[in-house]
DNA sequence: CTCCTGTTCGCAAAATCTTTGCGTTTTGAG
DNA sequence: CTCAAAACGCAAAGATTTTGCGAACAGGAG
């Protein structure tokens, strides 16, 4: 459970026992269910003391919320070359990974992390930033692009409720029919 | 905590432990934080022992979630005379009642109960239920209705997304927002 | 480089919570 | 009424969470 020596980031032991702790809780996690995950497994698994998680994180709600948000870091947003297509490309991606049990499972975990909605924030937050950005860009293409707010309203809103309150009712076409509403209501 | 001996439901020990659990619940809950609300202390107020509310709830997280679905029960859905009225006056005293901060938590709280999701479910099936009379309703008067799936994805979704997801971003007039485009859209 | 200061961490004891076995009480059906 | 199944309380055993204290570390000033 080692850094890796050639990461750019600066080497401190923050970093470090964080690193370790989000591969713990991932790879815990993986292997056996949620049921099983407890703080002094991970803590071991990580080679910190449990101690250390509670300071930093409070409890396991929020370390899991917290990994949960960094999961859902990473990619950038689709590049089609029309923001209809960047939204639906992007909605149905992210109706696939979220719909799984374990996409269903970080959703929850970012939900019920923290008294203080930190990470819900924060997950809202990166949804946002990401939609932003195609927009802008299909925005500096000349397009005529539909209104961010709407977009949360009638896209990402239905698929993430349905996933949190009504898991197996969500048909595979659901992504598109929610994209194809958006801009049926432009004409 | 004693049980009204008028209750017209059967008078069992069952029934009794339930009471008096969800009524612990519902007042430490208002009485101090979340933070400080544990097992032992709910099974004391409510004069049984730790050990029933384990058997039969299983952890904290499913009791709250269980007392969060009882709460959003009672109200029967308003009646103005039209879906139009019925749909907004729905639409505004639920996201009142929501976006506060003891509402919001008790969103989180049905989200974050269980692994088997069963709290969200029954949740959803309770809203789902609640349109569904409304619109059931105005069909008889013989009004045209919105579809319920609509209804769900154009004012039920955005009002819970954003209240998990983005709070504090509510305006006033979200309710009123949302139920009118779901008409817009029908004319 | 050395020192200084605030922060983070590990350790281990203490406190608290969770699980489990067993006997008793209650429930509901026959 | 009688009986089998289920729910409960009690208390011990097990696991987790909290907390005090000393040590290690990061960042900056001298």
């Amino acid at each position: 459970m080692r850094v890796n020596p050639q990461d750019p980031r600066p080497h401190g032991r923050a970093v470090r026992v964080q690193q370790a702790v989000h591969a713990a809780v991932r790879s815990l996690q993986a292997e056996h269910g949620r049921q099983s995950l407890t703080v002094p497994k991970i803590a071991a698994l990580a080679g910190v003391a449990p101690s250390t998680i509670y300071r930093r994180w409070g409890d396991l709600n929020q370390l899991l919320a917290d990994v949960a948000v960094a999961r859902m870091r990473p990619q950038g947003p689709p590049d089609t070359g029309t923001v209809r297509g960047d939204l639906t490309a992007w909605a149905e991606e992210y109706l696939e990974e979220s719909a799984s049990p374990t996409g269903r499972e970080f959703l929850r975990d970012m939900v019920a992390g923290g008294a203080d909605c930190s990470s819900a924030l924060r997950g809202g937050e990166y949804a946002r930033a990401r939609i932003g950005i195609m927009l802008e860009r299909a925005r500096h293409r000349g397009e005529d692009v539909p209104d961010l707010e709407d977009v949360i309203d009638l896209v990402l809103a239905p698929i993430v409720y349905r996933i949190l309150f009504e898991p197996g009712k969500l048909p595979p076409d659901a992504a598109r029919r929610l994209t194809d509403r958006l801009f049926e209501r432009d004409a």
